[in-house]
DNA sequence: GATGATTTGTGCGTATGTATG
DNA sequence: GCATACATACGCACAAATCAT
């Protein structure tokens, strides 16, 4: 006996979907540049017709911007929308501290661990700015948190937001020690999940997160982007 | 001089996203209910291309469902999935009142009173049952708030999760007593809106919320919908 | 401006898959 | 099982709008 069974083949549209949003997280679209379904197409040698409903998705979601002439961009937020979007993250990422605090699992927190682990690694052998291990082992940090909040629907919330504020994932690192800073705060976040103190962990990540957004400003502020 | 400007056409994709959105919301699509491209296509003479892409459109926001043999039904929530939703209504909804009471101007504040006098003049006047327009205003006096945070990001957030859980709003107001609770609760939550209590607000709001799901959960077993 | 090349909005045909008798 | 009816996924064509020359 195995558990083979068929799978629905993988439409278009949704290649396409996942395609560009890939393209826009690894800034191979940058926020501002103009996209075209027809080059797009092309590109894949597939019709538009998969890719339009792509485009009006991503649309929706608001990482791309169709303005009134039907040119379509790649979303660049403002420091104002950013400021935004934080203070949803805020609120919704305290929340899903909280839940998992209350329903995570010893497997599952010493997946979180491990992260913390890597993280520690990265830091102390790193000679060089901007490394990308380290930044995705953060955003899994995150990103855990959110899953095992065991709410779906939180889930996609928070994931929309993470996908709009994307471009300035990178920025958040540059300063000094804001590495460690950051490092520190999820270890004091996952130090109050790991105790079970779900009122402690919510407050936790909503400091974190302020001082995410503050830092941000500043160096916004500086290189006036 | 005059301002007249010529208007981009509303395109076909726009007028069905938003129609589609409306049946679904006063429940001429019911949830579970199946919905065929091609018949809504037919129904208003268009082609199937801006169809196809308002149904992608509405099954990202999770108002339509689109199964692995392709067949398309409208969004049908289990009781899970309302307390996921409230969940994250309850944090967005109480940042939204929060920043309401810090930014709220004298006329705005006007404005989000009157819903609370319609509603007791619907209130008071009310014999029947499940009356429509108490429900609009208590769905206004809600939006209202989300507005006034001047936080595009957090409309938006709340507004998906409004239009998911539209099937059970009118479920709300059933039982003793529950229409008048609400707008006890709505007049608390204005009340400390109105003193610039911003702490006060974003609690009442969090209390009438959670009132909210707890009413329909118990509403919900009893009829084992 | 006028012209030609793109690009988007829409209509429509075909292939493939699913349900039903 | 088979044939028919119908639904969706995708490709393709055309017109109108836009952009560059």
């Amino acid at each position: 006996m195995n558990d083979f069974s068929v799978q629905k083949p993988v439409t278009y549209f949704e290649q396409i979907y996942e395609h560009l949003r890939e393209m826009i997280f690894q800034g191979v679209y940058k926020p501002g540049d103009r996209i075209y379904e027809a080059k797009i197409a092309r590109e894949f040698k597939i019709s538009r017709s998969p890719v339009r409903e792509a485009v009006r998705v991503l649309q929706n979601e608001g990482l791309l911007a169709i303005d009134d002439k039907s040119k379509i961009t790649v979303y660049k937020p403002t420091i104002k929308d950013v400021e935004d979007i934080y203070q949803c993250r805020i609120v919704l990422e305290s929340l899903a501290a909280k839940l998992t605090t209350e329903l995570v699992s010893e497997d599952e927190l010493q997946e979180i661990e491990g992260t913390l682990v890597l993280s520690k690694k990265f830091l102390e052998s790193k000679k060089n700015q901007n490394d990308r291990s380290l930044i995705a082992e953060n955003a899994r940090f995150h990103d855990l948190i959110t899953q095992y909040s065991q709410n779906n629907r939180l889930q996609k919330q928070i994931n929309d937001l993470w996908s709009l504020s994307h471009y300035y994932r990178v920025l958040n690192f540059q300063g000094e020690n804001r590495d460690w800073n950051v490092f520190n705060e999820h270890q004091e976040i996952f130090h109050h999940i790991k105790k079970r103190d779900s009122k402690k962990a919510e407050q936790a990540m909503a400091q974190h997160l302020t001082n995410d957004i503050n830092h941000l400003k500043k160096i916004l502020q500086n290189q006036s982007i």
